[in-house]
RNA sequence: GGGCGGGUAGUUCAGUGGGAGAACGCCUCGCUUACAACGAGGAGGUCGAAGGUUCAAUUCCUUCCCCGCCCACCA
């Protein structure tokens, strides 16, 4: 074995393994408790990114733990086809090419999608396997495989079916570049400076009288129709019976009162566009105005913008602004911070449009998935998610599932082109389909139109939002529809479940904060409406992966720490154990790359103690072992409690800890202090003795190595896998069952050993490592060369200790360094020339004489003393100075105080030292 | 405007009604046959500020100040 763990030979070797022999791979299993995880499924389009990495870390972390605690354990692994993502992607490719989606028609472009997809679609789950997520490949699923888009149908004509799914022209929110709506999470609002305008509009039949509106967006004042007021505001009682004039259009506009104005705001007057402002179109509703859309659909002025037609939007204010000036109608210019909708896709600014598009009405969806949350179905990790996920629930918005892009789930809905008529666009009821005629939801092509006969049917332009596949994910990926859950009672007696019946609902959802709404929130609506039951029992809410500075890690600020390149360098587990280790509850995590450093080198420890054992161990003879020293039930019972605390700490989701629990373990327990007690026995050529040790250290190392396994997957199995072949015999000299298993990852996880559990080991046991530690403390201050050996005399009260010090010194003296103890059972007078500590209630005395130069050494401490006196006299001067301190920077005498109190300190600590010799 | 999270060592962060911790960095000593990616020792913090509850507060309550996030019809 070399002498430093090399990741790279042994994750590709181990991770084969386990994929061809189908460890990963189970089918529903009576006998057995099912765990079930279904994955976040990232975007076909995805490079794994820190954000995956942890969340596919914890999933597999759950999903070790618990197929080792033996449960039937399955996490279903699968892309999602990210419709708008996906296909600006290809779009962009295209364009490099010269060419447009539009340029290849719409059956032509799918291809192309299709091929990008089987060529690139895979990256992200082989980057997966690179992390060691043990997910069921033989179940992955894709949101637009056959199966799932089926449940995609058959959910939208259930919904269709129960009246809760209309089509309307309504105001959303439009994405000019990417010309399609968006759903309302799917905007992203940002700070931005920008100007709040003063506009004035002239009261026709008034001479030289204005209402001043303000706005940020001038350029919609193309479509206003009206100015609004609140109805109790005085200001404008002048008004009534009057009506404005729109400048530069000429239009008339009317003055309505409404409740919704401010009339803190701005001048207490608005301007109504009800085509591009939500909360106009509102406004519009109540007072039936008719709207004026003013825009096309890639943001650019229209027909009804008169001469500003064909401008962009952004050009149009800035050429608006400049007419309104010169006819002295801009009242003023302030800058002024607003929020503004951004696309969450391509980033550009959201407009608010009036278009035809399809909705679910969401408040009978949310009514049940409040009540599951409430009883306490679903639990949220941490639990502050619940109050924010409620609060979402009870106050829903419908929900626009249309978009208009070609990648996705095309609309189940034709129209039959013979008796279907276009609704106007300015008709705003919203539309039950049933109503409309000529319009038929239908799984597949109708035959005939029922109104009129025809056989001439259009389908539907539009696709459904990625999402809308998303939110059947727990399900859909167990083959609903075809499978349908059953009841329990109402499965026969050894009659076969199928995954539904056996794992759904799954257990544990793991997920970032981010996708509450979008995903979470819909899944719970999804589950309890299609399936009549929760989707999880868990949902554990992780932080957000971040720079150091606490910015998001993105490609345009080139923060991106790689995942795949820390794998590359330090080992996938290292990578995994120092991100669950600063990763505490639902707490972002800022990283930066040098928090690597700590599970690489983690990795290493483990490599080099592991090493050492098998290097020592040889030929392992049977013995029977029933008697131990208070150093194996220190260990031994040190180990129970692990096991008890590490099973605590996953089961509530508190990763970090466990992750310390057995790093502190390890290295600072095992490694620290038994490995070291247990060379004695080792290298003692006694045969009993060293057999006992060894059978021992291995045993503890195969049941922390079972321990560590789901955080560290890949290193643990190369060593597990090479102290195998002694474990049987270890088991059986300790008087326990071995069960043979052919990978680390299903065998068995470690249980507390009841047999064995001695408290008062565990106690000593500290108190002989507060000695050690007082005598090791000593020898430094007192420059005592490392190496070398001196005797140590232990005196006081403190029997016990004593006793154990006199039974066990050829285990100690190594561990300080010592030729010999000589132990006195009460206290003594200080022999010359020893240097005096105490720990507990032992006095600790080195016998320094003929070592080092005791009078020497007092000198050199006082000297020393003496140069810390003198600097202080020369701070405290200074200090004292008056004009130094009216003078000097404030920072340079904060300096100097430190410096003071640092002498001060240095000074007693010198006393105290002189003192003990 | 409403809500949530955070402010603890030089840095990044755990944690707790009674003893202040880890990693990385820093200082001293040591390449002692598992490991220098190591070992031994050490320095370093009025736990954001002010009040209150308590025998006891970094921890619980109130107010305030900074930082971050989410929600909202910020015209």
């Amino acid at each position: 074995m070399e002498s430093r763990y090399n990741p790279r030979q042994v994750e590709e070797k181990w991770y084969r393994f386990w994929e061809e022999n189908e460890f990963f791979h189970v089918q529903p299993d009576s006998g057995k408790q099912p765990y079930c995880i279904v994955i976040p499924p990232p975007n076909v389009t995805g490079i794994l990114h820190m954000g995956h990495a942890l969340n596919n870390t914890i999933q597999d972390i759950l999903i070790r733990w618990k197929r080792m605690q033996g449960y039937c354990t399955l996490w279903i692994p699968g892309t999602d086809h990210a419709g708008i993502a996906t296909q600006n992607v290809v779009e962009r490719q295209l364009a490099k090419e010269g060419l447009s989606r539009e340029d290849l028609g719409r059956e032509k472009f799918l291809q192309r999608v299709w091929e990008w997809k089987e060529k690139y679609g895979s990256t992200i789950v082989n980057q997966l396997r690179k992390l060691g997520a043990s997910c069921d490949w033989r179940r992955e699923r894709f949101t637009m495989d056959d199966g799932l888009s089926e449940a995609v149908i058959t959910a939208f004509i259930q919904l269709f079916n129960r009246g809760l799914i209309y089509r309307g022209n309504y105001i959303i929110n439009w994405c000019p570049r990417c010309k399609t709506a968006l759903a309302d999470e799917e905007v992203e609002y940002q700070e931005q400076e920008g100007f709040l305008y003063y506009l004035k509009y002239p009261v026709i039949g008034e001479k030289r009288k204005f209402v001043t509106v303000a706005t940020t967006r001038p350029e919609t004042m193309l479509g206003d129709v009206a100015v609004a007021v609140h109805p109790d505001d005085e200001r404008y009682e002048f008004l009534k019976d009057k009506k404005l004039l729109l400048p530069l259009m000429k239009r008339e506009l009317v003055i309505v009162k409404d409740e919704i104005v401010d009339p803190e705001f701005g001048t207490g007057a608005v301007k109504v566009t009800p085509a591009h402002d939500p909360a106009d179109f509102e406004i519009a509703l109540r007072h039936k105005l008719k709207p004026v859309i003013v825009m096309d659909q890639a943001g650019k002025m229209n027909e009804n913008a008169g001469k500003y037609k064909g401008l962009d939007r952004f050009e149009a204010r800035k050429q608006i602004i400049k007419d309104l000036e010169s006819q002295e109608l801009v009242e003023k210019i302030e800058p002024y911070i607003h929020s503004v909708g951004h696309c969450y896709r391509c980033n550009t600014v959201i407009e608010p449009y009036i278009s035809r598009q399809w909705f679910v009405k969401m408040r009978p969806l949310a009514k049940p998935a409040i009540k599951v949350v409430k009883d306490g179905k679903i639990k949220f990790y941490p639990p502050r998610w619940e109050k924010v996920y409620l609060h979402w629930m009870e106050n829903i918005k419908d929900w626009c599932i249309s978009r208009q892009i070609w990648w996705g789930h095309r609309i189940p809905v034709y129209y039959c082109r013979n008796c279907w008529r276009e609704e106007s666009e300015y008709d705003f009821t919203p539309k039950d389909v049933n109503s409309l005629k000529g319009v038929i939801v239908s799984a597949v092509k109708p035959e005939r139109c029922p109104e009129c006969g025809g056989n001439d049917f259009i389908q539907d332009e539009d696709v459904l939002d990625t999402w809308f596949s998303s939110w059947l994910w727990p399900f859909s990926t167990m083959g609903w529809p075809k499978i349908k859950k059953r009841s329990p009672h109402s499965i026969k007696e050894g009659e076969k479940l199928n995954d539904l019946d056996y794992f759904y609902p799954t257990s544990t959802l793991v997920t970032a904060q981010e996708i509450l709404f979008f995903w979470v929130a819909r899944m719970i609506m999804a589950g309890m409406e299609f399936i009549g039951e929760e989707p999880f029992r868990d949902v554990y809410i992780h932080g957000t992966v971040r720079d150091e500075k606490g910015r998001k890690m993105s490609k345009s600020l080139g923060n991106i720490i790689d995942p795949l390149e820390i794998i590359q360098e330090y080992g996938a587990d290292a990578l995994r154990f120092s991100l669950i280790s600063i990763t505490a509850m639902g707490q972002d995590v800022y990283l930066s790359r040098d928090k690597f450093i700590s599970g690489r080198n983690f990795t290493n420890k483990i490599w080099n103690a592991a090493r050492f054992l098998i290097m020592n161990i040889g030929e392992l003879k049977e013995i029977r072992i029933d008697r131990v020293s208070v150093f194996d039930a220190w260990i031994l019972t040190v180990l129970n409690q692990l096991i008890t605390d590490v099973n605590q700490s996953l089961s509530e989701y508190n990763f970090n800890e466990s992750a310390s629990l057995l790093y502190e373990f390890f290295w600072h327990k095992f490694c620290d202090w038994y490995i070291e007690i247990k060379k004695k026995d080792l290298y003692s050529g006694d045969e009993l003795k060293s057999t006992q040790a060894k059978i021992i250290l291995i045993y503890i190392l195969d049941n922390i190595l079972r321990l560590l396994h789901p955080f560290m997957p890949f290193i643990t199995e190369e060593i597990w896998q090479k102290i195998k072949p002694f474990l049987p015999l270890a088991y059986s000299s300790l008087g326990k069952e071995y069960r043979d298993f052919p990978t680390i990852m299903i065998a068995t996880w470690p249980e507390v050993d009841d047999r064995i559990h001695d408290p008062r080991s565990v106690e000593l046991m500290s108190r002989v490592i507060e000695i050690i530690q007082a005598i090791r403390n000593i020898r430094a201050e007192l420059n005592v060369p490392p190496a070398k050996k001196i005797n140590v005399i232990l005196a006081g009260e403190d029997g016990e200790i004593l006793d154990l010090f006199d039974r066990n010194r050829e285990y100690i003296m190594p561990l300080a360094t010592l030729d010999d103890i000589e132990i006195h059972r009460q206290d003594i007078e200080r022999p010359d020339g020893s240097a005096f500590g105490t720990a507990g209630r032992v006095n600790i005395y080195l016998l320094l004489q003929g070592i080092i130069d005791i009078q020497k050494e007092k000198q050199r401490l006082r000297d020393k003393r003496e140069k810390f006196y003198q600097d202080l006299e020369n701070v405290v001067a200074k200090l004292e100075n008056k004009e130094f301190i009216a003078k000097a920077n404030p920072q340079v005498v904060a300096k100097v105080r430190e410096r003071k109190k640092e002498l001060e300190g240095a000074i007693q600590e010198l006393n105290s030292i002189l003192d003990s010799l």
